[in-house]
DNA sequence: CTTCATTTATGACTATAGTCAGTTTATATC
DNA sequence: GATATAAACTGACTATAGTCATAAATGAAG
C-alpha cells in the first residue's frame, strides 16, 4: 500500500539535498499524518466505546477527515481494526516467543506464548472476538497481506520452536514443525474462542488448551 | 396466502376432541407455516443471488410477511442462515458418520466424515463462509443453543469413533475422547477455511487435512 | 508564476438492517 | 356472541456503513 516512490525527477540540486534529510514527498507525509491520526482515532474510540457503538463518522470527526476519506484508508469498518491492532498483535506475540525460556518444557513454551497472545484480548473481549473474526473471515478481500504476515509470523515462530525440540530429540521429527504449528494454532484459536465466549475464567481456558495442546505434543515424544 | 378453515368453531366438547387429534393451536399452526414460509424463500434467496446479494425486504416479500415480522423470527440477517441451514448441516453430518465403514482405519473414517462436511458447502463457498462465520462468531447472543446443538453432535460423534477405536487397542486411552475430537474438529475447520478462501483444490484440501489429523491420530496409536 | 495532470479529500447521498408504536388476530371467559 | 387479554404482525421510520461526483491539493514542467 505504502509506496515511496523516491527522488523521480528533480531539477534542483538543492530540491534533492532537502530530500536527503526529509526524503518523503509533502503528499507522503500528508498520507501517512493523516493514517496515523485515523489509527490513534480508532484506537480511542473503539476501546472507549466498543466497536459497534462507535460510528465511522465519529472517527471520521476525532481523526479530523471526511467521511468519505476513511474509506480511502480502511476498506471497512472492520478493516480499521486490523488497520489499527495488527502491529500490536505481532509484538505480543514476537515478545512472547523472545521471552520464551528454551529449558522449559516445550509444553509450558508452548502454553506461555498462547497465554500470552490471549492476555493481550484479555482486558477487551467484545473487541477481541470482533478482530479474530475479521482476521479468519476478513470482510471483502482486503487487508489480506497484513493478515497473512500475521499468521505467518505465528506459525513460524511455533515451527522455530518445534524444529528446536526435534532437534534436541525431545520431539519426533517424523511430520513436518510447519503442519504441526499449523495444528497447535488451531487449538489456541478454538480455545480462546470459547474463553471470549465467557464460559471459562483463564484458569480453565488455560488448562484446556494444556489439555488439547498435550494431546498432540505427547503423541509426538 | 391459502388459509385452511378447519375447524373454525367447535362446541366445547367437539373442540376438545379434535384437539386431540390436532393438538396444535391455529396460532401455533400459523406460526409454524410462516416460519417455513421465511426459510424457504430465504434458503432459495440466498442460494440464487448470494447473501450479501440479498435484502431482507425481498425475503419478507418472498415469504409474504411484513419486514418486522422477519425480525420476529430471526434476530438479524445472519441468523437466518442458523435457522435456515442447521438441520441441513447437522444432517450432512449424521450420515456422514452412518456411512462410515467400522473396518476402515481410523483417519481414513476421519477425512471420510470431514470430506462429506465440506462436500456440503462445496456448491456455494461464499455462503458457506458466512454460515461458518456465523457459527463461530455469533453476531448477537443468537441461536446459541442450536449452534451448541450442531457441535455437539458433531463431537459426540467423533468421540464415539474415537472411543471405539479405543476400545478396540487401536488408539492409546490416555486421552478423553472428547478433547481428542475437538482437536480434530479445529483441524477441520482451519483447513475447510483456507480451502473456502480458494487457496487450494479439493484434492489439496483433502490431502492437508489428512496430514494434520494425521499428526494427532498417529501419535495416539 | 502558470498550466496541466494526478492524487487525495470531501460530504451529500444511497441502500438497507433493524426498531417500535400502533394495529390486527387469536384465545379464554362469561 | 361479546368482551378482555395476550400474542403476533406491520410498515413507516431511524441509524449508519459505504459510494460517488465534484473539488482541492500537490507536483512536474516550462
Amino acid at each position: 500500500m505504502s509506496h515511496d516512490s523516491r527522488a523521480r525527477t528533480k531539477t534542483a540540486v538543492a530540491r534533492v539535498a532537502a530530500d536527503r534529510l526529509q526524503p518523503v514527498s509533502r503528499r507522503e507525509r500528508n498520507k501517512q499524518e493523516k493514517r496515523a491520526r485515523i489509527v490513534e482515532a480508532a484506537r480511542q474510540l473503539f476501546q472507549e466505546k466498543g466497536f459497534a457503538q462507535t460510528t465511522t463518522l465519529e472517527i471520521a470527526e476525532a481523526a479530523d477527515i471526511g467521511t468519505g476519506t476513511l474509506f480511502l484508508y480502511a476498506r471497512s469498518k472492520e478493516d480499521l481494526l486490523i488497520l489499527v491492532f495488527k502491529d500490536e498483535m505481532l509484538e505480543t506475540a514476537m515478545t512472547a516467543f523472545a521471552r520464551l525460556r528454551a529449558e522449559d518444557p516445550l509444553l509450558d513454551q508452548l502454553v506461555q506464548v498462547f497465554d500470552a497472545m490471549a492476555s493481550h484480548h484479555e482486558r477487551d473481549r467484545d473487541l477481541a472476538k470482533i478482530l479474530l473474526r475479521e482476521i479468519m473471515f476478513p470482510a471483502n478481500g482486503d487487508r489480506l497481506t497484513d493478515i497473512a504476515e500475521l499468521m505467518d509470523a505465528i506459525f513460524a515462530g511455533l515451527a522455530a520452536l518445534l524444529t528446536t525440540a526435534q532437534a534436541a530429540g525431545i520431539l519426533r521429527a517424523k511430520f513436518d514443525p510447519r503442519l504441526v504449528a499449523e495444528n497447535l494454532f488451531s487449538n489456541y484459536f478454538m480455545d480462546m474462542l470459547e474463553w471470549l465466549r465467557g464460559l471459562w475464567t483463564k484458569e480453565a481456558f488455560r488448562d484446556r488448551l494444556r489439555q488439547h495442546l498435550a494431546i498432540t505434543i505427547d503423541g509426538l515424544r
